[in-house]
Parts: C-alpha cells; structure tokens; sequence
DNA sequence: CTCATTGCAAAGATTTTGCATCACC
DNA sequence: GGTGATGCAAAATCTTTGCAATGAG
C-alpha cells in the first residue's frame, strides 16, 4: 500500500482522536465539512478505509444501520446505553480470561475479542 | 402490542431457527420466496423487527454494513473468522465475573454484555 | 366489522465507484 | 512525470414507508 500524504486525511484522523464518542461518516463529513467547504463523502469514506488499514482507528457497529468510527486504536470496550444510544469508552483493562476461557472449547485459533456493554448510563438514571 | 398470527413471521422464525448461521434480510428473502413466490422485502423487514420486539431473535452486526439475524434469542457467544468471514455461535457459558468487573468500574448500570471473538476458524487453519 | 398484515412501489439512507483534475514525491 | 488523492455525480446497497387490498380474530 502506497499513501501519499494528504491533508484531508490527516484531519480526518484528527477529528476522530479528538472525540470521546464514535461518530458516523455522515457526522464526520459535516465536521470537516467547516475546515473543507468542498470535500466530498466519497473521500471521506476512502480515507475512513485506508485509516482502518494502517490500523490508525477501529470501525464499531452499534446495530444501528450504520458504521461508527473510533479514533482510539487500542484495544478497549464499550458501553451502550438502551436509553440514550451512547456509547462510552470503558477504561478498563482487557480481561484475559476470557480468551482463556473460549480457547478451551474452540478448535480454531482466537485473537482476541470485542466486549460491548449495555444497560443505562449516569445521565439517564438520573433523570428518573 | 397486538399481534395476529401470521403464516410469513412463523416462517420467518422457523427460518432462522433452522440455520447454524445468522442471515441477512436479503438471504431471508431469498429463501422465503420459495414458499412464498411474492413475499416482498418490506414483509421480511416488518417482521423481523416484530421478532425483535418480542425476543425471538436477536439482530448481530458484523461490521459488513448489513444486519445479520440469529433466530436464537438466548445470550450467547460469537466468533468471527478474520480469514473466511464465518461466524459461529460459541457453546460456552457466560463469564459472569465480566459485568462484575465493568460494575466495580463504571457508574451507570449494567445489565448484560455482547462479546465478539476473532482469530481464524478450524477449517481456514486446515487450508496451510 | 376492526385492525393487523401483506405486496408493491417509491423513497430514504448509507456506502461505493468511475472519471477528470489536482497534489504529492 | 508518474501515481495517489480529491471532488463531483451517478450507481449500488440496504432499509423504511405509504397505500390499497387481504387476512385474522
């Protein structure tokens, strides 16, 4: 894979470490949109594709039809809230008895795996 | 919410029920269509999201920017191979110390957790 | 009879792609 | 100069929805 270097690309990556959340193309397009009046989705989403490659961000599927993007490239789980639909980093560390566990039942070789939470965050409970 | 009985839901279940695998609506469709020539998509949509609603099966993101459909509606956990795609259901119990841990370190409440292996299946090992 | 469900078609939403032009090295 | 990246627009996918007709209770 050859890159040449490219601006837009690198404020893309930018935009991403810069948030706690995981926005969509859509929501990313309008945000470099302020920096870039002209640039386009179809760059958007090659440059989302290329990042995903040089493993500078992660993709993440809330099961909401479409893909969010995380600029935090380190392994890490999530939370989502059923009330709300955020979703929040957890800083806590990888539990590793969980590979532990399924490499002792399964015959193929595993990696590593992908935790995702849910349940209500702070905000939500506190408006009851 | 008040449900009729429909012969295309229960057949849609029933479809789901029978496969190891988790389909897509498109590969639902498909195979509804032989028992029912004019079923349209907008049916299979429908009801999906009614099975949804009444937990007979759950919906899973892979990341291939469609819904994937599992007509078991009981936790559980997946794998997915990074070689061929392959997603397998996990015949292992639920690691209960995971949602204590994330309790102990997060505010919000937690009621249940989605966990995603990834690594390479049996039969993609056996191609080298 | 009433209201849920269906098929059909159109519309919405998300993502990919072809192409001429521009930017990087 | 060569090829990688961009903007634009069109196309391809996936999902939802309005509507008239049909089916279940």
């Amino acid at each position: 894979m050859n890159l040449n270097y490219s601006k837009q690309r690198e404020d893309i990556k930018n935009f991403l470490k810069s948030r706690k959340n995981h926005p969509t193309a859509d929501v990313i397009y309008k945000n470099l949109r302020i920096l870039y009046p002209n640039i386009s989705l179809g760059t958007i989403y090659r440059n989302l594709s290329l990042l995903l490659k040089t493993n500078d961000i992660q993709k993440i599927s809330y099961g909401d039809n479409s893909e969010h993007f995380d600029g935090n490239p380190n392994e890490h789980y999530h939370f989502v809230c059923k009330e709300c639909g955020a979703v929040i980093d957890l800083e806590m560390p990888k539990i590793d008895i969980i590979d532990f566990v399924a490499k002792s039942i399964f015959d193929g070789e595993i990696y590593n795996h992908n935790l995702v939470f849910s349940g209500i965050c702070v905000k939500c409970l506190k408006k009851y």
